[in-house]
DNA sequence: ACTTTGAGCGTACACCTGTAAGCTAATTTA
DNA sequence: TAAATTAGCTTACAGGTGTACGCTCAAAGT
């Protein structure tokens, strides 16, 4: 059990973390946001930050791990969806802006820091997006019949062009979103389509 | 003619946004750069850089507009090498990462922008990819015989998926970009060979 | 009961930032 | 040739930054 004190600490901890999340928005990255501004919102001294996180880094890249943890979740809830029924890339993409609507500062971090200027960062946001690649290709593998190779590219593909879509939903109103969402499930069953027929080209070798 | 003060204040100009293009690399983005850091490897004092551009959001936008001319401007080149036979996809792709290799600072602060923190710029790149893609759905109208909804969208995704190929490619040694482009290349095939079979599908009906 | 630990605080410092104000000197204009 | 314009300079200031240092005082450990 945990003793009072170390309660105290684990409570501040996650201010600290959930300051740095609510300072985020579509004008304001992680890589602005400053030691002292992240301290004043969790209400503590801008030297107490030091008792949780070495630096801004290391809370960065918590924020990060925290972020591709929380979409993986939400994601596998979607996928249970998609076993009752229905077009599983449709249902995705639904999901998938449903989450992006609830989280968007979870994106945000996200879309930012894969092209930002911290290596790490890069790095951390490239191993969580690596995730739902081979995740996702191990899927169309075993359904689709794919071999590894196909099935990599081919969910890679399909992840690129999701996430894109991410980033300019996050600009969108609702209504726009919609029309978004459309050209998204049409590029994304061109490349299940275009990657059927090349796995079919394989197979008559 | 330009007055030997017009000259000088252009020079002084150029030596501004390519003082500012020098200092981007992996690990330095636009936004992180300063008035001052500029002002001083273009050897002028920082007051002076109001005799040139408003603020440094002036100068980053000329950057980008610049940035996307020079681009448009290789790949048109590459274009017409494609003309010569060859696969259109394959010669693109090598074009694309040639360009990427003798520029890389362009693509940077189009990348970083892209998903930056400033509406005006997140606007003036998706301007300048928009150029691309339409530039694209228009030859892929003309020579596939696509509906312009489709020769759109699948423009659209197959510019999303170099321009993500070129972010990674910002980071890895040349061997590793061979490999990159060989995948990105089946996944444009992909999405190509789709597109032609959603066509066919409207064709029939 | 005593000591040790450690989360949080206040003060302080050196450094960097954008930019206002006003000057100089060379070019351009009249 | 005299007056007006202007690119670039120096100086100056207020405000933000990260973080070193040393203190407090409640909890944990013994």
């Amino acid at each position: 059990m945990m003793g009072i004190r170390a309660q105290q600490k684990e409570k501040t901890r996650r201010a600290l973390v959930d300051a740095a999340f609510n300072q985020l928005n579509a004008e304001r990255s992680f890589s602005s946001l400053s030691l002292r501004e992240v301290a004043r919102e969790a209400k503590i001294a801008p030297t107490s930050f030091y008792r949780h996180f070495k630096d801004m880094n290391e809370l960065g890249l918590t924020m990060v791990d925290e972020g591709g943890l929380t979409l993986r979740q939400m994601m596998r809830k979607g996928r249970q969806r998609a076993e009752a029924g229905g077009s599983v890339i449709r249902i995705s993409v639904d999901t998938f802006m449903e989450v992006l609507e609830s989280n968007p500062n979870v994106f945000r971090i996200l879309l930012h820091e894969r092209s930002g200027t911290s290596a790490p960062f890069r790095a951390a946001v490239a191993r969580e997006i690596e995730h739902f690649i081979s995740e996702l290709a191990h899927y169309t593998e075993a359904t689709a019949k794919r071999s590894p190779e196909l099935a990599h590219a081919q969910a890679e593909a399909l992840v690129t062009l999701v996430f894109n879509a991410g980033a300019a939903a996050l600009d969108m109103k609702r209504v726009d979103r919609k029309a978004l969402a459309d050209r998204l499930v049409i590029q994304l069953r061109m490349v299940a389509m275009g990657s059927e027929a090349l796995q079919l080209k394989l197979d008559k070798r």
